[in-house]
DNA sequence: CGAATAGTGTCTATAAGACATTATACT
DNA sequence: AGTATAATGTCTTATAGACACTATTCG
């Protein structure tokens, strides 16, 4: 079975990215519209290989984001989500892809500067329900990246990462009701967010608009573990009875 | 920056596997003694590279866990746990691993049958306090495996894969107990896990011993998701103040 | 002072934590 | 009957869900 002369087989390391947004209040999805083959002009991911064999597969995803996305800023949430690897999934030959998924906050109106074609929010609905088709398995991991971060919403500090540097209890609130596509009770939420220590803190300042109260301003905590929890609703759907 | 002659490099894809298991209500991992260098008489997580370039990743761990493990029970659990690929991670050259967590029912005494030199199972205790060395990046590989299983014993029905066909609720307790390493009222968790329709249905028999009452016997029902979850305590760990 | 937006308080139901007792089988 | 193990019940406290009012700013 083993024999000495045996090398493993060779395979090429791709990163791809499902970098989350809200834009006027809904979720949203970076693509790209792909400028090579395979898959010339349809949309997919942004993403590409490593560039030698000492990058590393983390720097990989920041150098894409940067190159495809514009977006570098150290603060950016960026985590693995999960490796793809079907033998087929690329016409290419082997390619295994190493999705991150990055979370950043409402940006300007457009992502100038991109390396792909085009590059444009897309809303993640529009995909999910697949009137918007994507490249390889990208649909499958768009998928798998919204889930993700529906479920870190509920346990994690995540949600501030849609928001930009200070931001208010409302703008959070949105957050929550984009990402899990529900309504949430404005007193209750108050209570809650306010009852986690260390989860936001007073930046000091308010927001003046036109019209009305102005809001208070909060920043981001320290605080990553959400305890307790923030549990979704609608989650208790049990599977069978008896 | 993009050369039409330009070609990706090309990397060696390992399978890495955190195998757990319950043995004398304690918290086990499989670990082997490598037969070959790098690391060569090390102790290291069980694993190897993918066979061929056709070799799906999930079909790799799935042999690596019947060929190093003598596991290959269909109803097993087995789950992506993350991609390791520091550039310097593996002497041989760029490898990157992918890693699973596999977790198995008590078995019987010893590993038989295996591939690697010798395979046993150490408890989980001795390798994260660091009195046993693992080669390569594995130790972190491993604490990400339990973090992960100890989590997703909170959200899923993860426990009873760690249980037998048919299992106690005693049984059960055990394995909260000794993955998250606390004590847990009996009471209380009886109330609680009979409170979740779906995640344990009876087995109608019961478990007779030499002394005492016989425990009822019970199987996992089809419920994946825990709803309400089963939170770990002393989780209330506050990371600031104000 | 009215309109618009921001923020808080109360009541109720459900779940969690602490704790003591009853139940079944075997010798 | 005694012992050993299995299972259940109650009280208290905290947290979640439903719901209505007060507060601040501006024109």
């Amino acid at each position: 079975m083993s024999d000495d002369s045996w090398v493993p087989p060779l395979v090429m390391v791709a990163v791809d990215l499902v970098i989350l947004t809200l834009r006027a209040a809904k979720l949203h999805v970076l693509l790209v519209e792909r400028g090579v083959e395979p898959y010339l002009g349809e949309l997919a991911l942004p993403g590409g290989f490593l560039n030698n064999a000492e990058e590393d597969i983390l720097d990989a995803a920041h150098r894409e984001l940067s190159e495809e996305a514009n977006l570098d800023s150290p603060r950016l949430h960026l985590e693995q989500l999960g490796t793809y690897g079907a033998p087929n999934r690329d016409p290419r030959g082997r390619v295994i892809s190493v999705a991150y998924l990055a979370i950043a906050p409402g940006l300007p109106e457009p992502v100038a500067g991109t390396d792909a074609a085009g590059a444009r929010w897309e809303p993640v609905e529009e995909v999910l329900s697949g009137c918007v088709k994507l490249a390889f398995d990208h649909h499958g991991i768009l998928v798998d990246g919204v889930e993700r971060a529906r479920t870190k919403l509920e346990y994690s500090a995540l949600a501030t990462a849609f928001c930009g540097d200070t931001f208010t209890i409302a703008e959070l609130q949105q957050v929550y009701e984009a990402v899990w596509g529900v309504e949430l009770d404005l007193r209750n939420f108050y209570r809650k967010i306010q009852g986690v220590p260390g989860f936001i803190v007073s930046a000091g300042t308010d927001r003046r608009t036109t019209k009305g109260r102005p809001a208070r301003l909060f920043r981001a905590g320290g605080l990553t573990a959400l305890y307790p929890p923030l549990v979704r609703p609608g989650s208790s759907t049990a599977d069978e009875g008896e």
